[in-house]
DNA sequence: GATGAATGAGAGTTCATTCAT
DNA sequence: CATGAATGAACTCTCATTCAT
């Protein structure tokens, strides 16, 4: 027996369906791609294993997608581009801007409760992993969704973002928009590590917060320390 | 005594000085490691190159420093401990909770403005990088920060947060917690790309938002959408 | 009858023409092959390259050549015979040897001039790429050629060859049209390198130097150095 | 046993000589290296072949010589020297030019005979194998004993290059020049082929051929074909 | 007859790691 | 104590070659 071949059955490899249309095939690889990097970072994935679990071979692996690094990015914008959509989707503009934000926040929840591989990706391993115009574009995504969040907070405290008349505060909303997003991200988290609730729950305890926390801040309350500081 | 050699030669081959005692040996080499994990990442980074920056040969680094993960925990430990202590001494135990926490946050977005490699290794690269013990050594300061901020928010509400009977909301208390470091952490990469701001700022802006909001939310204030989800 | 299309075809993808004879089809394909070699080299060529060059697809490559390196032969084989074809074309056997020398001079730096592709594959790539039988295959040709030019020689300068009556230079014709050749090659890629000029000069230039010398040298004439040698 | 030992067992393992100065390795790879490029080429030789020939392992092929065109390209550096120095040398420019170009000549006949693998690499494989950087490199080391002989023809036969008026002829002696070399180069061959002799003997045979032939060409002689051309 | 789909095998390259001086 | 010298083991990527339709 081979002494790798414990490792290598580690991921399941595919039930063997030759000849099939590439559009396909291509899906396949990704699946599987998207399962390995989820597993073990972009770094420590080897085509090899790829390759196996996708139960291709591996120049399959590069005809079709080309590098190790076009493969992750590939893998990165179709994930992220399921998670924009479920968001854009819950997000429906007719509604008040509270309930949009609480729409996408549930979807979101979703997505990362159901789709753990992929919230994985985006969220763990692209970071770091592979070139500059790959996490250039994860961050493009990210930014989408900011970009999205602080136009609803600006929707919904009217213009009061606009009030201080120093001008200093002009990014607050896209700061508050920041620090939606990242306790999302760390509420997401939480909730995997803690076992699970229903996505409307995290969405509300999130919403609970911050959108509570939203409208006195606007109109001008700000936080002032008891104690003088040193 | 020399001016500080240690922490400027993190990059520049040192002089070479020879016979030193070891724990400042070690200091030397953990700083060239930090600076170079923190620029290449983990993987990308070699032994070589470490070696090369703090001017030791790799024998050196191993038989002081172990293996490649060993000395990856090792700067992850030395730059958390860093971290966490600053969080502690700003958060002097006599203050009320609010301002606690807000010195916490000014020492912990001065940490993140003045070590910007500290911060890079352990925001970035620790997520996805080394084999389990050194991720668990990570997640393990994390959850203190937590804890910590657990209990302001726990001293801050008072007894509100057990008074739900159903028992459902028995982690609300660690949940805002999460939610708050993953906040500041998102502030924090959102100050660093804006250009910088003073720390107090930067506090002073989550402390605005989610603080405030922290006492109608324990208060029992929920939100609750306007249109009827689905 | 369609224009020419097998020449031009060379090295674009020829429109899909189905149905087309073998033998046809076949010459098609060696042209796309001799114009990829050429370009690329032996090792460097991809049977895909050359399959799309061709206009026809791999398997069909393989069914009909067989293997790259019997497709790299059968190249080989075409082109030199075209040369080996207008180099004795050129020689008239009814000519003094000289005109007869000439003649194939100017056909060869003709086809040098005017076939750029067979000669780059013929003089550069074929020397050190395939395996021994191509090699042979080329080398063959040469000698056919060199052949060809030592008959000339000796019928130039009569039986003085065999004049030395201690047979020491039974090799000499040839030898001296190994050095014609070898001439006529280098002079080849000079004339490309410097721009081109009408074969017969180039011929004019080899037979003025070469020829001329060939007089004396066989009346006996022999260089002697000047100075003794150590 | 490994199916691959008995290729790998083609050229001798150097005995096991440990821990030697880099620069002494150094040579012992090249030696190994220019031997293997010898037998099978840029393309068909493989970095385990020579690293197995060195008695090295890969790595340190690699950390001394860089990549395998680095290295391909340092074997012809050092055998082009060689050759270069060889006929330099031998070339003493005291002498008359005719003697110059004689013991040129004999030193490269004796390098050609003496080391088969040198010329092998640099008359078979340097022409079409590695990057243009390389090729180039090769084809300057041509281009200086072109440019020798050159000079060597030109005091040869006084200022009788320049005597054509219409200055057509201003390449001519550079022309005879690379004949020379040519002609050389396949003498060189053929003396191989058929089975060596002294060195003094091929240089005379080239010489009794083309020196000759040189001054009555100079003086205006040009071959006439005896029938005119079509 | 003709081809899109698929792969076994091997190449160059790099790295963490360890002797032997 | 300190290091130049050395390597086993992988990894990414490519190519000639062949099924199965």
């Amino acid at each position: 027996m081979r002494p790798d071949q414990a490792t290598a059955a580690a991921t399941v490899p595919a039930p063997k369906a030759k000849r099939m249309p590439r559009a396909q095939r291509e899906q396949l690889m990704l699946d599987a791609a998207v399962s390995v990097f989820a597993k073990s970072g972009y770094h420590s994935a080897s085509m090899d294993e790829i390759a196996e679990a996708g139960g291709v071979s591996k120049p399959m692996l590069y005809l079709y997608l080309g590098s190790k690094e076009e493969l992750f990015a590939a893998c990165l914008r179709r994930e992220a581009g399921g998670l924009v959509a479920a968001f854009r989707d819950a997000a429906a503009p007719q509604l008040p801007p509270g309930d949009q934000l609480f729409g996408g926040l549930v979807a979101f929840f979703r997505f990362v409760g159901e789709r753990r591989d992929s919230w994985a990706l985006l969220n763990q391993h692209a970071r770091s992993s592979g070139g500059e115009p790959v996490v250039a574009e994860v961050g493009q995504v990210r930014r989408q969704v900011v970009a999205a969040v602080t136009a609803l907070v600006r929707r919904a405290v009217g213009s009061g973002v606009q009030e201080d008349p120093t001008g200093r505060d002009r990014g607050e909303a896209a700061a508050i928009a920041e620090a939606i997003v990242g306790a999302a991200d760390a509420l997401a988290r939480w909730v995997a590590e803690t076992g699970g609730e229903p996505p409307e729950d995290s969405a509300r305890r999130l919403m609970s917060v911050l959108w509570i926390g939203l409208e006195p801040r606007m109109r001008g309350a700000r936080f002032v320390p008891a104690t003088p500081s040193n």
